[in-house]
DNA sequence: CCATATTTACCTGCCGGCCGGCAGGGAGGC
DNA sequence: GCCTCCCTGCCGGCCGGCAGGTAAATATGG
């Protein structure tokens, strides 16, 4: 339970670092004072030590904030609480969502499918968001998928460049986020 | 020459299809009715590879859409020109953008170099056009910088989800990215 | 409270396979 | 006679994974 925490930390902070195919599990193995076998001991692959840290990833940070934004009421409100945090969170993680997310591919259809199922919950919080907005007539004319993706890739994207030393200024990143998309949304139900 | 066409081609397709680290050049060879040391006779190693595929997309379909954007004095066409138009050519080029922004680490430092300075135009490009917009009062009180990652990753996370048979849309959605992005941008200078 | 059984948590050692890369050769054209 | 283009054949290394063993922890039973 313990170690299994250690190796899920020391993991993902060595594919995140170098990459899921770059990262030998004889190296996982020796920066935790164990042996390529005794990592086995654990689980029984590598693809499923990558599904480990999605699932757990997922339980920690993700549902989280998707639960807490499924809450709210307001659908502008909810969409921006998700932006805000999910950004926020996945800076804080040290970058673990470059592996989590990028790396999916690696997973076999049905470990993907269950990762992908949470994702598709915050597709369907933004998209049922925008809406609600819609049908309130202060958007129009977008098309809401395209819309949800644009939010999701924004901040998503964040780890392409983003300098993780610098956290202090991941309120800002995510407040500006959170302000160009809400607007860009919104300014279509009252100009236009 | 010809056939460096030919070996662009077909080895985008297949790291596209399956990952750099998963695609063994021996497959790249056998899909081109070469052996292995057949293809080295045309670059030195799988690295090199690699960064022709960049540099030769880059080329051809990056700069030309970066050198008309330049060209438009108002920033705000310049910035939708751009965006408008990086989307469709990623979207079109048959998902190249995945392995090519995706798997620009597996690079060398010096490599990646010379492929990022073309990122950085990119970057250039919207930012200093907030920018203008900003002297002229049109936008106020965004953080320049990550606005304009912000609009570069909703337009390059594409590529994670969309799905590329259905290059019909792919204008919609490019007009989707823009009308959020830069009424989201411009909403700040009217209204707050 | 001790002795025996069982499970947990690892280790040593190995293998099979694949992959990038190279040496050296040959065939055809200019 | 040299250069371009491409082949046969091979190697060295690394990596995921497994077989089988061991020592400590935990459980069981009298």
């Amino acid at each position: 339970m313990d170690k299994r925490e250690q190796i899920y930390e020391k993991a993902l902070e060595l594919f995140t670092a170098n990459g899921y195919d770059q990262t030998p599990l004889s190296q996982i193995a020796r920066e935790l004072n164990l042996t390529k076998a005794g990592l086995y001991h654990y689980f029984q692959s590598k693809e499923e030590l990558l599904f480990f840290l999605h699932q757990h990833n997922m339980k920690k940070d993700f549902v989280p904030v998707l639960e807490a934004a499924e809450k709210i009421s307001d659908p502008e409100k909810r969409i921006g609480y998700f932006l805000k945090h999910y950004t926020i969170r996945s800076l804080t993680k040290n970058a673990a969502a470059k592996v989590l997310i990028h790396e999916i591919n690696r997973l076999k259809h049905e470990h993907k499918e269950i990762i992908q199922k949470t994702w598709r919950r915050a597709y369907h919080l933004i998209y049922d968001a925008i809406s609600e907005l819609e049908h309130a007539g202060k958007v129009k004319g977008i098309n809401k998928t395209f819309a949800t993706f644009a939010a999701i890739g924004m901040c998503s994207w964040t780890f392409y460049w983003f300098d993780y030393n610098r956290r202090e200024t991941g309120s800002e990143l995510s407040d500006t986020y959170v302000t160009v998309f809400l607007n860009g949304l919104l300014s279509s139900g009252s100009s236009t």
